[in-house]
DNA sequence: GCATATGTATTGCTATCCGATACGGCTGCA
DNA sequence: TGCAGCCGTATCGGATAGCAATACATATGC
C-alpha cells in the first residue's frame, strides 16, 4: 500500500489529515488570479479535481454560501461569507490589534498614506490602510501582496532576518518587477537589506508604484522575527527622498515602539 | 425539499454535500465573535462537533495554513490565507469592480469618508472604505457589519424592496443599538424607508456613531434589488445635516449612476 | 503534587465520499 | 436550422476516507 498520495505532495501518510475539506478549500483557493466566473470544468481543472468531485464540493459551498453562480449564470464566484472569515481575521489578529490605535495616530501626525503589511515569506500581505489626503488610486486591496524583494516593507522584514534565511527568500522570489524601477538583482536587494539594517527603516523610490517614495519599518516578535511592516508613502512631486525620510522617520520608529510594547 | 438549515442530522437527503468540508467551514466559522484564541474544547463546544472531529479539522486547517497555534500556545487562531480569500472576493465582486474607480471619484470630490456596504438581508456588511482628511477613528474594518435596520446604507437598500420583504428583515432585525440615538421602533424605521423612497436617498444622523452624520444611496441590481449601498459620512461638528444632504446628494447619485452604467 | 486543562496520537468499523456515466438546456457556429 | 460542445445538474454501487472512543505527554493552578 504506501503510496497513492496524487493530491498533495508535501505529506505522506497521515491518518488525521481530512482530504475532504482540503479539496473544499482548494476549490475556494482555485479562484486566486482567476479574472471571471469560473466554471465547474475550470475549478477541476485548476484543482486537479475530478469533474465530479468538483461538482459536488462547489455544490456544497453554494449551500454553505461560500460560492454563488455569477450574474449570468455563467461560472460562479466566491461570495459574501468570505468577508465574515475576513473580519474574524483581522479582529483577533494580535499584530492588527495591537497596531490599529497606534497607525491611527501615526496617520494623524504625518498625514501620508500609512499601511501595514504582513511578512509571509516571499511576499508582504496589506492588511489595513489609511489613505492620506488625496489618494490618487485604488488598487491596493486588503490581502493584497506585493513581493517582499520589492517593497520598503519587505526589505525592512528581511533586515531582521539572518542571512541564510535571506538568501533562500531571494532564491524563491517572484523576480517579476511592478515598476521599471523596481530591483531584480539579488545583490542590488542585498544591498538595500543591509542599508535598512543599519538604519532601522527602509526607503524605496518607486519600487511598487511610480511616483512613489515608501518609508517603513518592521514589526518584530518576541524572538525578534518580523510578522510585518508598517509603511509611510508619499508622492515624489511632493518630497524630495531625504526630506521624507528626515520627516517620516521619527514618527514611524514611535509606532513601531508603541507596537512592540502593548 | 431544498431545505437548507446546516448541520442537519435526521435529514442527508442530500447525497452531494460533503459533511467533511462543512464541518471544516463550520470550524473556521467557529471564530465569528471570540475575543480570544479558541481552544480545542471550545471549538468543539461551538461547532457541535465531537472532539476528535474537532482535532482532525483543526489539524487539518494548520496544514493548510488556515489556522496557527496562538503565541502562546493557547488555542486557535484564523491565519493569513483568510486574506487571499478576501482579495480574490474582493477582487472579482462585479459591483466591487464597477464600483472602486466611481468611489475614488466620489472621494475627491466630497472630501469625506466614502464607504460601500454590501446588502445581506439583516445587516449590510462593509467592504471598502476611503477614509476622509482627518479621519478620528478605525473601528470598520473590511468584513464589519451593521444592521440593515439601523444605517443609511440599509435604509437606502430596503427603500428598494416591497415591503412584505421589509417586515419580513424587520421581524428578524437584532435590535441592538449602536448609539443611543440609534431606532429600534419598527415604525420609525418603516418611516425613513419611506422617506428614502421619496428622496431617492436616505440620510441618518448618528445612528452608527455617535457625532455623525451619513447619506446613502442603493446600488441596484438589474432587476431593481438591492446589492449595496454608497454612503458619505460626515461630522455633525462641522455640517449641519441639510446642509450635508444638498452637497453630498448630487455626487453621490452620480456615483450610483456611474456604477449602474458599467 | 493532585486535578484539570491543554494539544497530540492510534485504531477498527462503517458511514460517507467517490467518480463514471447520463441528462436537459443553452450558445454559437455552420 | 441543426448539430457540436459547452454549461450546470443528477444518480448509484462500491470502497475509500473519515469517524469516535480511547490513551498519552505536557503545562497550569489550586
Amino acid at each position: 500500500m504506501t503510496e497513492n498520495d496524487h493530491s498533495d505532495p508535501s505529506k505522506g501518510a497521515d491518518g488525521m489529515f481530512n482530504q475532504s475539506l482540503a479539496r473544499g478549500l482548494s476549490v475556494l483557493e482555485s479562484f486566486r488570479d482567476a479574472d471571471r466566473p469560473l466554471s465547474l470544468a475550470q475549478i477541476a481543472s485548476r484543482t486537479g479535481l475530478t469533474r465530479s468531485a468538483a461538482q459536488r464540493l462547489v455544490h456544497t459551498l453554494r449551500k454553505l454560501g461560500y460560492l454563488t453562480l455569477a450574474d449570468d449564470g455563467r461560472g460562479f464566484l466566491l461570495n459574501l461569507p468570505i468577508l465574515d472569515l475576513t473580519h474574524d481575521y483581522l479582529r483577533m489578529n494580535p499584530v492588527l490589534r495591537r497596531a490599529s490605535p497606534v497607525l491611527l495616530e501615526l496617520r494623524r501626525q504625518v498625514q501620508e498614506r500609512v499601511d501595514l503589511s504582513l511578512f509571509d515569506g516571499v511576499r508582504m500581505v496589506y492588511a489595513t490602510r489609511l489613505q492620506s489626503k488625496r489618494e490618487a488610486f485604488f488598487a491596493t486591496l486588503v490581502g493584497h501582496s506585493v513581493p517582499t524583494t520589492g517593497s520598503s516593507g519587505g526589505w525592512a522584514a528581511l533586515a531582521l532576518l539572518p542571512d541564510a534565511e535571506i538568501d533562500q527568500i531571494l532564491a524563491r522570489a517572484p523576480l517579476r518587477p511592478l515598476t521599471p524601477r523596481s530591483l531584480t538583482d539579488p545583490d542590488a536587494i542585498r544591498a538595500q537589506i543591509a542599508t535598512a539594517r543599519r538604519d532601522g527603516h527602509a526607503l524605496a523610490l518607486e519600487q511598487v508604484l511610480m511616483g512613489e517614495v515608501a518609508i517603513a519599518m518592521a514589526i518584530p516578535d518576541a524572538d525578534g522575527r518580523p510578522v510585518g511592516s508598517v509603511h509611510v508613502a508619499g508622492s515624489l512631486a511632493e518630497w524630495a527622498p531625504e526630506d521624507f525620510r528626515r520627516r517620516m522617520a521619527p514618527p514611524l520608529a514611535e509606532a513601531i515602539r508603541g507596537i512592540r510594547a502593548s
